[in-house]
DNA sequence: GTTGTTTAATTTGTCGACAATATTGCTTGA
DNA sequence: TCAAGCAATATTGTCGACAAATTAAACAAC
């Protein structure tokens, strides 16, 4: 299983490797949303100079998993229901117009290619109903090939690079593995199959409503819980 | 004339000084696109020491103006037709959505106020047919109205965070002061219209509409260059 | 003359220390 | 008791120097 950001590169200077660290344990929740960084505390656990940390500390802030004020420090970014839909909005903007682009950009082998993924993914799915594995590793696999697809560099460099770090961590502090599987594997084949069709419209018509009805699963949710209190 | 970024908050730090006006000099070309950047030599000549400095390459970095290799150093980044043509594509889905949610989340206020900008560019225009003033601010002023009408901050900041320094660099470099301004002015308007209806989904049409039609007209442009040569 | 290797020079990455700014806590006065 | 101002503390911003890596140049071998 792959499953990580197609766009990172291996990591070779040692604030690389604190970048890293530090996104995991941002995105995981081990650094708690909103909280108050430190950077000599920081500088100190992970044995770095602050100089370092610093360098860290400006790639996290490129991914708005940090925010930072001149002279006063930085935050990790916090998780609002707000925040959450409009990455939603976000996403269907960015992604909807990627999948339009794959389809008029992407080879006939890397459309094989896709295709062969779903049929794995269906037997997979067959194989274990317990429809997490699916929906985990095998959602984003779908999306990251869909975004590369597109062969637009500002696109790719955009999601893949920038808002998927945010996905990822609204993902797990929200605990987020949905229950959609079986519907978003076929909405999934009829992206593709759009795709192959090399309808451009449908594709990215298709790709907007598969975010959309996430972004309004989560809205339901919300206003389910609203009313229980 | 406002005519700046609505995101940009005041300069405290050297950093962010340096930062503005190598921003500046990259756009403005007066820092060849696609050179090299030499870090010693640049802290000597903005009296800034190589820490600085690199604070303010990691900002320029941030907004794609630059490009960092590790252990190699940092490029201003080329402008290419097919990169330009990458960020038309790129403005048309996230302007798009931003008009879309523009119509469903800005106040009276701000549309009466965005109507009251277009009148009194509608009368400039009329006055001064030289067109030139229209096309160059009044574009970017209105594009900034709706974005931030959007209401949607990771909408705001990627467009006006990020993607427009890149704009106003292919701008400059290629002379872009496209002669679409009684055209672009109708679009507006109809635009605008479309918000104050909070009609979203006409809105997001004619805003895709309005930056596809500057990208073909380029792409016209390309084309007839080539047939030339 | 070209290719491959080794050495020198330059550039980037990292470090620790100092200066400037912001925050905290205390004191003073009303 | 509360507010305002001041002092002390801690944090961020900036600097210059050293270490590691890359690039350039010189040299040797084919």
């Amino acid at each position: 299983m792959l499953l990580q950001n197609p766009t990172k590169q291996a990591a070779v200077t040692t604030a690389d490797k604190v970048f890293e660290q530090l996104q995991h344990a941002i995105v995981e929740g081990d650094m708690a949303a909103g909280s108050k960084i430190s950077e000599p505390e920081l500088a100190k656990r992970y044995e770095v100079s602050r100089s370092t940390l610093r360098e860290a500390l400006n790639r996290l802030e490129k991914c708005h998993l940090i925010e930072r004020k001149a002279n006063v420090g930085s935050r990790v970014v916090d998780c609002t229901i707000e925040g959450l839909l409009e990455l939603y909005i976000t996403r269907e903007a960015l992604e909807g117009m990627a999948c339009r682009q794959a389809a008029l950009n992407m080879t006939d082998e890397e459309i094989a290619h896709m295709q062969d993924m779903l049929a794995q993914h269906a037997g997979d799915k067959a194989l274990q109903d317990g429809v997490a594995y699916y929906q985990e590793e095998g959602d984003v696999d779908f999306h990251y090939k869909v975004i590369l697809g597109s062969h637009n560099q500002q696109l790719i460099n955009l999601i893949c690079g920038q808002l998927y770090h945010l996905v990822r961590m609204y993902r797990c502090q929200f605990g987020m593995h949905s229950p959609r599987a079986t519907r978003a594997f076929t909405e999934h084949s009829n992206i593709i199959q759009a795709i192959s069709d090399r309808d451009g419209e449908l594709a990215e018509l298709l790709m907007r409503r598969h975010i959309a009805a996430s972004r309004k699963n989560i809205e339901n949710k919300i206003a389910l819980q609203q009313a229980e209190q």
